[in-house]
DNA sequence: CAAGCTGTTTGAAACGTTTCAATTGGCTAT
DNA sequence: ATAGCCAATTGAAACGTTTCAAACAGCTTG
């Protein structure tokens, strides 16, 4: 019953362990006859290598670290849910590789670069994967100097290319500011992230580019930032709600905000689709149950999380960056024919 | 800059490594004065012990095993966000301890049992947590068997005892039919998960006790099973609707559950809170944006999940299922003042 | 004073792996 | 025949830890 190790399939073979430790790596150094004898009797022998003895020669950790991103407000349980799918997605790639993944809840930005000295410092994971890139991101700064393997989920706007799985925020905000222009709508409000977040900047930038294309000017009373989640999207209606001219049509970066967006509107008595028309991001495809559904920009999470997977593989590799970038673009799940600007509300 | 060793520490001191290993884990063989010598020293060099030479040594994996469900189906993608702060929970309770959470996703019951086999016989934990628990549970069955720690989260109908930390799902039930009763409801339906796991049971006692307190029958075709999703909502919505005489009112499992019923409530015309009461359970304190937000029976998830984690270091430490078994009672949000049953709906 | 006991410390082996200098055996070139 | 070379294999050390039999020193006891 106890597990074969080198040295049983030493016994077994007849090799020295030297030999059938370079031999099951497949090393050139070994006669192929004699490393396919080892092999199959490593097979035979259901041979599977003892990280932990690994680990302690190679000082490797063998472990990618995902930093995962929840906020200690215990209002707020509901930020963070995208995790679950993105951890099973990042799971699924790793599978297989001698990697294994490791979760380090972080509550914010210095939790996260507390996190990431462990990691690098002592070595608890040979390569790291995080989300929510930031402008000037000191995660990104560290992890660059120490020269440590990371991928990102979102882009930097740092000079040194690194590995990226992006979501293409500024086309599909560019994309609905289009689609609702289209519709007639003049006053479109965009309800984001934080702005230090890069995806924020992008998404504002694809809103304030088709805008502009038809010939309109930016209000920026009409823009608003904040975490991503129900409560500010609430708080964002109700901003909107004391504009002078309100809006007539806004656009969401992920489900919860515009579950906000929904509820407050509900409340205030706002038909949704009517006086207000909403479009966003779906996360987990979770808003097509919304009343009414808000057509979304969907991005898969499970190829998008797989990905940041892959990349880090290759990056522990030793792959150039350009080899691990990635843009995806999102695209549009049309739940209804969106609204035209009603006539009363084109003020403008 | 190298990492402090016991080795360095015995240099350090003077004394050999065997007393060193001995006083850093305080054994009482060496003299006091020795051991805290050598802790000073070893808190002066920043001394942390290898796990990877431990664990070889011990061959003890520290590690905890969470098993994470998620469905592969990607249409439903919202399954198991729970997860998250699940995770954050365990984690939490983890810190400190030289236990480090493990992560295992698994799509199914057949994927679940196979990662158990693999973790108890390939030594990938020493102990684990999983959710969902069924009836005459073969996760249950094989661990206690082999004699492994675990914890899960759920109550099982077994012989033998084991540690657990469950949310009073009966109790929950039982106080949100008697709540709907005492409001004039007579016809009352209950969505509740797949049949095969416990807490479905649960409820579904608590439901029948309350309906009999009040001389009602059990009308098996007022309740619903299914995977918690919103899409079991929407379906069990339009199956109560194809009902000679429809309920005046429901409860829900979860909030994907809640949600699907309002979805589906609002696509058929029909007014929640007026025509159709819901009640649900809240898992992350989501509902409360839902239109209109339901009265829910709230259980905090962060304190669930922390016990988990507490539980499972007790139950390595060798401690007796009854000291690791809690019972977590659900309490009511009232979101807004249940409706009375409609005249024209009191039928029966 | 020898023998025995007690409390403390030592030394070495062991866990499973990689790595690398040294060894072996067969071959070729001189 | 000898030297030299090459390819394949061996043997031993090392990674950091625990564990346990043995050693030691200081007592007490007879």
């Amino acid at each position: 019953m106890a597990r074969a190790t080198i040295k049983s399939i030493s016994k077994e073979t007849g090799y020295s362990v030297g030999t059938v430790s370079n031999a099951l790596r497949g090393s050139e150094s070994v006669r192929e006859e004699t490393r396919k004898e080892i092999q199959a009797a490593a097979a035979r022998l259901g041979y599977r290598v003892n990280m932990d003895g690994l680990k302690l020669r190679t000082n490797k950790s063998y472990r990618v670290a995902v930093l995962v991103s929840v906020s200690a407000d215990a209002e707020e349980e509901w930020e963070g849910v995208e995790f679950t799918r993105i951890l099973a997605g990042i799971s699924t790639a790793l599978k297989g590789s001698q990697y294994e993944l490791s979760v380090f809840n972080v509550a914010d930005l210095e939790d996260a670069m507390e996190a990431l000295k462990k990691i690098v410092h002592h070595g608890l994971a040979d390569g790291v994967i995080f989300s929510g890139t930031l402008h000037h991101d000191p995660r990104i700064a560290f992890l660059q100097q120490n020269g440590f393997p990371f991928v990102t989920m979102g882009m930097s706007d740092g000079e040194t290319p690194h590995a990226y799985v992006d979501i293409d925020s500024q086309a599909a905000a560019y994309d609905a500011t289009e689609r609702l222009l289209r519709l007639g709508h003049r006053r479109i409000s965009l309800i984001n992230p934080p702005s230090d977040l890069i995806y924020a900047t992008q998404r504002q930038q694809g809103y304030a580019q088709a805008l502009s294309a038809e010939g309109l000017p930016l209000d920026s009373s009409l823009i608003f930032n904040g975490p991503t989640t129900a409560r500010t999207g609430r708080r964002a209606f109700e901003a909107m709600m004391q504009l002078a001219v309100r809006p007539t049509a806004c656009i969401c970066a992920n489900e919860a905000m515009t579950l906000g967006v929904l509820s407050a509107a509900h409340k205030a008595g706002v038909s949704i689709g009517q006086d207000l028309v909403v479009i966003s991001t779906d996360d987990l495809q979770l808003s097509r149950y919304f009343v009414p559904p808000p057509s979304t920009y969907y991005v898969p999470i499970e190829e998008t999380s797989r990905l940041l997977g892959e990349f880090i593989l290759k990056a522990l590799d030793g792959a150039k960056p350009s080899e691990t970038q990635k843009k995806i673009r999102a695209n549009l799940i049309e739940r209804q024919p969106d609204t035209p600007a009603q006539t009363t509300a084109r003020t403008t």
